[in-house]
DNA sequence: GGGAATATTCCC
DNA sequence: GGGAATATTCCC
């Protein structure tokens, strides 16, 4: 059914929330959750009966039932590849979680059937870029200091220390650009000035 | 002939110069190069006699004489896209040059016909994790003080950030200064003309 | 050409 | 589960 889809979805319209700072909400949900949603749509039923993958009789999450089969016959219908560890590695980048130690289970509060356009709440755990490699991070908690007030409701500091440089960053934009609107007046002032100069130039010699 | 050969090329081996900080030369080279080497071996013979792809005469570089059937045919069989440009985005980041502009040709020093061993010495251009988004960064070099003591050895994000934030504060200061000046030097400008004006107000309305 | 986001791989 | 390197995509 979806055969064509594979290179469908490409994230036109993300430009808008790309370049904005802390984009709040996407504008559309990354690629790997629409494929992965509409995989779930698609259904996968087996000539058997039996199916590869579906959602889980609530809709809250979905199973895989065969992994086998999942990686060679569905992954590579929507991704470029298939390896299903690797379709693992994004469920957890998109904070996925496996429910059940018995089948592959997954859920996201946000992922629900039926609820196609919660999927622009799910986004990438962002991996802040740290300057240190990780190997040479203390694992200890002396840092402690940076993430005291735990609380993820208020902004962290990275986050207000880049605002306030950002605002700084325009300030000065400004700033420069009062500057330069100053010194061309000036010049203009100057320019009248010499000509006054030049027209009264015995008489008001030393008026200023 | 090289059906079977997309998947391989891993570059297992790859762990000790992974974590080494600065490895000076990987065990082996990257997938990408090295499947890039193997396709112009391969060559790509049409059955009209014409080439896809090629080395130069002298296998200092090589040419894509199609890039149609390239894209379509060769790509697919080593990469996991049909995308022109998503080749040539590989060859930009391991440093190949265009050396036509009247054909597809691509050359890097370290890139020669015979000398697969030498590919080991290609690397990619590393970004430089920057703390700061580049559409923060002001274009103009006057952000040089803070990268003065050059050792990318101490200094964590927050430090940067705090660094940046001070020394934008700083300059915010300097620019305020500076058009309070301007200001005061316009106000002696205005005032002096005003006195011409007070002294001349009959002969010289109309200069300005 | 290249920055940066997302995807895929590899390893811990 | 997740860090980090490489690959692919998208945009400037």
């Amino acid at each position: 059914m979806a055969e064509n889809m594979v290179e469908l979805n490409l994230d036109l319209g993300n430009f808008f929330s790309r370049h904005a700072g802390q984009s709040p909400r996407p504008r559309c949900p990354a690629p790997f959750l629409l494929k992965t949603y509409d995989l779930l749509e698609e259904g996968g039923a087996e000539e058997d009966g039996s199916k590869i993958v579906s959602w889980n009789s609530e809709g809250t999450g979905f199973v895989v039932w065969s992994p086998a089969e999942f990686s060679e016959l569905t992954l590579p219908r929507y991704f470029k590849h298939n390896n299903f560890s690797s379709f693992i590695r994004q469920l957890n980048t998109y904070g996925f979680k496996k429910t059940s130690s018995k089948r592959w289970e997954f859920q996201h509060e946000k992922f629900q059937r039926g609820c196609r356009h919660m999927l622009v709440d799910i986004t990438r755990k962002k991996r802040e870029p740290s300057v240190f490699p990780s190997y040479l991070k203390s694992s200890s908690e002396e840092n402690a200091t940076m993430t005291s007030n735990s609380t993820e409701e208020s902004k962290d500091y990275h986050e207000l220390l880049m605002e306030e440089n950002k605002n700084l960053k325009k300030e000065r934009l400004e700033l420069q650009t009062q500057i330069a609107e100053c010194k061309s007046l000036q010049m203009k002032l100057l320019d009248c000035l010499s000509q006054f100069m030049d027209k009264h130039q015995n008489k008001v010699r030393k008026t200023c």
